[in-house]
RNA sequence: GGAGGUGUGGCCGAGUGGACAAUGGCAGCAGACUGUAAAUCUGCCGGGCUUCGCCCUACGGAGGUUCGAAUCCUCCCGCCUCCA
């Protein structure tokens, strides 16, 4: 398959790896920003790279609904359309089987999608998602899956994997490889069962993917039952292929993961708090629109190097929110986005150093615990800061 | 000078005898957000308390009618429009 994927260091379960596809390589462990419809919003694709992404993560549905994959197609792929150099990954849709669940019929062969556009309907195979993909030049597709929702009793749970199975043989047996196509992941639900988890892993990496990705988590379900789905699932996935874990997650969850031997991440969280004024630091979470960042002169994060902690203080982005300027979630999206970035890199480099397991650093940072940054916390943050230790239950 | 209209909580603006501490919106104060139907959504938003309830103060001001008034009457004050 023409996207390999070599691993050049561990660290216990951990991996520092270098996934290679036709559009440019990416170091793993890797965050891949969200651009569901081709960009991350507010964001333009040299901004994205400024900050460090190397891959981004695209969604199948959205843009086979708008602008459809026809014009995706015709001018010149999903690359040259977006202008986006660098490699891309698209989901099939099958986080829309969850997401839009009032607004789909999930069948033996496939689904069938209302557009939540105009209610028109939008037929999705294993095969057509495949081809799709394809047609759209992407670096990595994934297959059509569908994710679980949770709570789901067993028996559901079962057969919906069972269905998600086969699948992922028909759009194994669909994928045309080739120079330059890049590769198909597989991916694996099973909902929070632990013998379901462990036999999906197991029946999925029979199939030969260029990938494997763990699905069906962050779907409302407690922390505690995330992490184990993680630890049961990713040690029976192949070791020497990348493993990644769909729409996670805190930064927190991030490590956890790669210390269990994940390798690539996409999440949502970073570009839509921003938007909502909740940005990452090493110090924890600002809600920055909270009064008390009214005259608050220091930047976001000291240590940050992106656009708004370079040259701007905590007040004005504080001010931007509060007037509803456009530049607010802009700068603020660019920031939590080189936070994630910049702590995978950190992550990276951990494992190249043997560092990951015992780093307190990084652990603090992942929860925003203060002190990570090494210094005496700035005035004014959240304490608790990280939901994610906490379980919702 | 004459005629008509209008004055409501920080702002805009509903309400025209009891279900009104008073619909909405904005502003304000918080919270949520995990393979994006999200620049979204939720809660609070006169004061106090023993806060699934009670008390106080409030719909320009003063007085009155009424069991009961933001709502009706009288006078006063401010603003708007038209006519002189």
């Amino acid at each position: 398959m023409p996207l390999s994927f070599e691993i050049l260091a561990t660290d216990g379960e951990a991996r520092r790896g270098r996934l290679t596809t036709p559009h440019g390589v990416v170091e793993t462990p890797a965050f891949m920003p969200v651009g569901t419809l081709g960009a991350v919003k507010g964001v333009s694709p040299q901004e994205l790279e400024g900050a460090g992404a190397s891959i981004l993560l695209s969604n199948l549905y959205h843009l086979a609904l708008r602008p459809g994959i026809d014009t995706v197609e015709r001018l010149g792929g999903l690359h040259a359309f977006a202008g986006w150099r660098r490699p891309i990954l698209t989901d099939s849709g099958g986080f829309q089987v969850w997401s839009l669940g009032g607004l789909r019929k999930v069948d033996a062969d496939g689904v069938t999608f209302r557009s939540h556009l105009d209610g028109s309907p939008l037929r999705f195979t294993p095969e057509g998602v495949v081809s799709f993909q394809q047609r759209m030049g992407v670096d990595v597709a994934m297959v059509l899956d569908e994710c679980t929702s949770w709570p789901v009793e067993r028996e559901a749970a079962a057969a919906s994997w069972q269905r998600t199975l086969e699948w992922a043989r028909r759009a194994r047996e669909a994928w045309q490889g080739g120079e330059g196509t890049g590769g198909l992941f597989g991916i694996v639900q099973g909902s929070v069962y632990r013998d379901l988890r462990e036999r999906a892993a197991v029946e999925l990496a029979e199939i030969e993917f260029a990938g494997y990705a763990i699905g069906g988590v962050s779907v409302g379900e407690p922390l505690a039952e995330r992490r184990a789905v993680v630890e049961w699932t990713a040690p029976l996935l192949p070791a020497e292929r990348p493993r990644y874990l769909m729409g996670v997650g805190y930064p927190e969850d991030l490590l956890h993961a790669v210390a269990h031997g994940v390798d690539l991440f996409d999440c949502v969280l970073p570009a839509r708090n921003a938007r909502h004024g909740v940005l990452f630091t090493r110090q924890g979470t600002l809600k920055i629109k909270n009064a008390r960042f009214q005259d608050d002169p220091l930047p976001l994060d000291e240590a940050c190097g992106c656009p708004a902690c370079t040259r701007t203080s905590r007040a004005f982005l504080h001010h931007l929110f509060r007037c509803g300027e456009l530049t607010a979630p802009v700068l603020a999206t660019l920031h939590n986005l080189r936070f994630y970035l910049d702590f995978m890199a950190d992550i990276r480099q951990a494992i190249e150093l043997g560092a990951l397991t015992d780093s307190v650093t990084l652990a603090r940072r992942a929860t925003g615990e203060p002190g990570a940054a090494g210094g005496d916390p700035p005035a004014g943050l959240d304490e608790g800061v990280l939901p994610v230790t906490s379980d919702p239950r």
